[in-house]
RNA sequence: GCCAAGGUGGCAGAGUCCGGCCGAACGCAGCGGCCUGCAGAGCCGCCCACCGCCGGUUCAAAUCCGGCCCUUGGCUCCA
């Protein structure tokens, strides 16, 4: 079975074949650095890291890049606020940084490189004079526009028919086109005062008018670049003018992917991505989630809530291409779904570490069940990256360990007799085997969703691990003296710090608030 | 208006491409049991679905075909 992706181009789930049969070129449409990352974009980067994880656990080499556009209004906008920065280059870099970080705290996989528009003009302008000469678009005011009567196949990822399409831009370009669609690949002059008040936020001091932004000379004058010719620009200079993979928000079919289609094809004779995949959306229980309702979570404020893991098992809790419903509940039944598999490998690893184990009971049902379950990790996420398939796989690994422990009697059939159950008992003991195939199982298959079980066992934490323990020995001394009404006492305002108890037979354990930070 | 996606149990969400193993996965919630000083966790079992509506094709449809109703998103910056 191999991989099969939903391509946007033809609607279809096709079997996937990059162009180089070792390598495989991924592009993704990155942020615009105007305001701090939120959860929506968390969403697609997940998202676009597990196939960059998968790509690699069945061997490609990914080549992977990832742009900022550091040259936009939005981000002039920005310019004075709090201690953002004093122009348009100070803003961005505030944001990058924070972006970076961001991506960091989620546990992404780094991209091979961050291109940023404004180090890419002399190549936008390359690109931007080839389709100039080749006919593909006209200078008109010192700005230059894309025809798209000139290019056969406009309209096609996104079902458009040209002569439907609302004139694309702002309102004062739409004089100096020749067609409403046409859109801008290079504009005069700096930015729009308007479009840059527009974006402002209110009731915040700018001081002053709004600067006008970094321009460049062209061979048109002075100016800087349109919307969407750094993409096209920028996966060219970094990987090829064939791409094997175009990943991007399904908000951006149109015009923006549109838009890098037309351009690119024309420029290069080529085509431009072979494969496009497009996350889908975030649905609010009740409204969407977006920056102009200002009702949407940052990153930063998420993960300090709910940790890496919670959240990553949130956001991979459905199909990429499918929308996806923000709630506390489904991010509490992630959470759910996150201290189940957490707390099952802990419970594994500690019998395998254990004195007990040893090849005692029968495991071949845990085996065979792990094997199962990677089998079906695996065609999950080939089948078009069915995120939510695989974490069943490993839920269903997670649970047969659970029960291959409960069964420290040797309880695998039913017709075992009395007597001997009863003389198993005082001898139990684990079968380690199948339990550290389930361990690495969920390590191995879990670090492909970006979860990590690997609790911080450095530092504070460790040291506040040391002092619960220490807490749970007087607990267990009262215990053992029938003091239970001072035990519970000592349980209650333990796990009123988010730290979880569990008494077993091998005594209590403990677990930490997972993720929280500090 | 145009384009797209989708309507599956109390919730959430796979399955729909390649019709039968789907009387429908996984999880949450709920119920009963085991275990436990208690709780939690875990385990076992149960409950809940005529798969939006109508019609068609077929030995067989959640899955294919036709019609209808409804929802969401995009068409302006947007992951």
């Amino acid at each position: 079975m191999t991989l099969h992706v939903t391509n946007t181009l033809t609607g279809e789930t096709e079997p996937f074949e990059p162009q180089d049969p070792e390598h495989v070129l991924l592009y993704y449409c990155g942020l615009t650095v105007s305001d701090p990352p939120h959860l929506g974009h968390a969403r697609s980067w997940v998202h676009v890291d597990v196939m960059h994880r998968w790509l690699e656990f069945i061997g490609y080499d990914v080549r992977h890049v990832e742009n900022f556009t550091d040259v936009n209004e939005k981000i002039v906008a920005r310019v004075g606020e709090d201690d953002l920065g004093e122009d348009e280059a100070d803003v961005a870099e505030t944001y990058i940084g924070r972006t970076l970080a961001d991506m960091r705290s989620l546990n992404l996989l780094r991209a091979e490189v961050y291109p940023r528009v404004s180090e890419h003009v002399p190549e936008i302008i390359d690109l931007v004079e080839t389709l100039v000469e080749k006919g593909y678009a006209y200078e008109s005011n010192g700005s230059v526009y894309f025809d798209v009567t000139s290019f056969e196949d406009y309209g096609t990822l996104s079902n458009q028919d040209i002569d439907e399409i609302e004139s694309q831009g702002d309102p004062d370009e739409r004089s100096e086109k020749r067609h409403p669609a046409d859109f801008a690949l290079w504009k005069a002059d700096g930015v729009d005062a308007d479009a840059v008040a527009e974006h402002r936020h209110e009731g915040v001091d700018h001081g002053g008018d709004p600067p006008a932004g970094q321009t460049w000379d062209s061979p048109w004058g002075e100016g800087r670049p349109g919307w969407h010719i750094e993409c096209s620009a920028m996966s060219m200079t970094h990987l090829d003018e064939t791409l094997d993979i175009h990943v991007g928000g399904r908000d951006l079919v149109f015009p923006h992917h549109e838009n890098e289609i037309a351009q690119s094809e024309a420029a290069t004779g080529e085509r431009f991505a072979n494969y496009w995949l497009h996350c889908e959306l975030f649905q609010m229980a009740d409204e969407k989630m977006s920056s102009s309702l200002g009702n949407f979570v940052t990153v930063d404020e998420a993960v300090d809530r709910w940790g890496t893991n919670v959240l990553r098992t949130f956001l991979t809790a459905g199909s990429y291409n499918s929308t996806q419903l923000y709630s506390d509940e489904t991010i509490t039944e992630a959470e759910e779904r996150w201290d189940q598999l957490e707390r099952a490998h802990e419970a594994a690893a500690e019998a395998v570490d254990s004195p007990d184990a040893r090849t005692k009971i029968e495991d071949e049902q845990l085996r065979r069940a792990v094997s199962t379950a990677r089998d079906e990790f695996r065609a999950a996420m080939n089948d078009d990256f069915n995120t939510r398939e695989a974490q069943s796989a490993l839920l269903s690994i997670a649970s047969a360990a659970n029960r291959h422990l409960e069964a420290d009697e040797p309880a695998v059939g039913d017709s075992e007799s009395e007597s001997e159950s009863e003389k198993a008992d005082e001898d139990k003991g684990y079968d380690y085997r199948g339990l550290c195939q389930a361990v690495d199982a969920l390590e191995e298959l879990g670090s492909i969703l970006g979860l990590s079980f690997a609790g911080d066992t450095t530092g504070s934490a460790a040291l506040a691990g040391e002092v619960v323990d220490l807490v749970l020995d007087v607990r267990e001394r009262e215990r053992d003296s029938g003091n239970y009404e001072r035990a519970d006492d000592l349980r209650d305002e333990l796990e009123a710090l988010g730290i979880e108890v569990q008494d077993t037979d091998e005594g209590p354990t403990h677990r930490l608030p997972s993720g929280e930070k500090e």
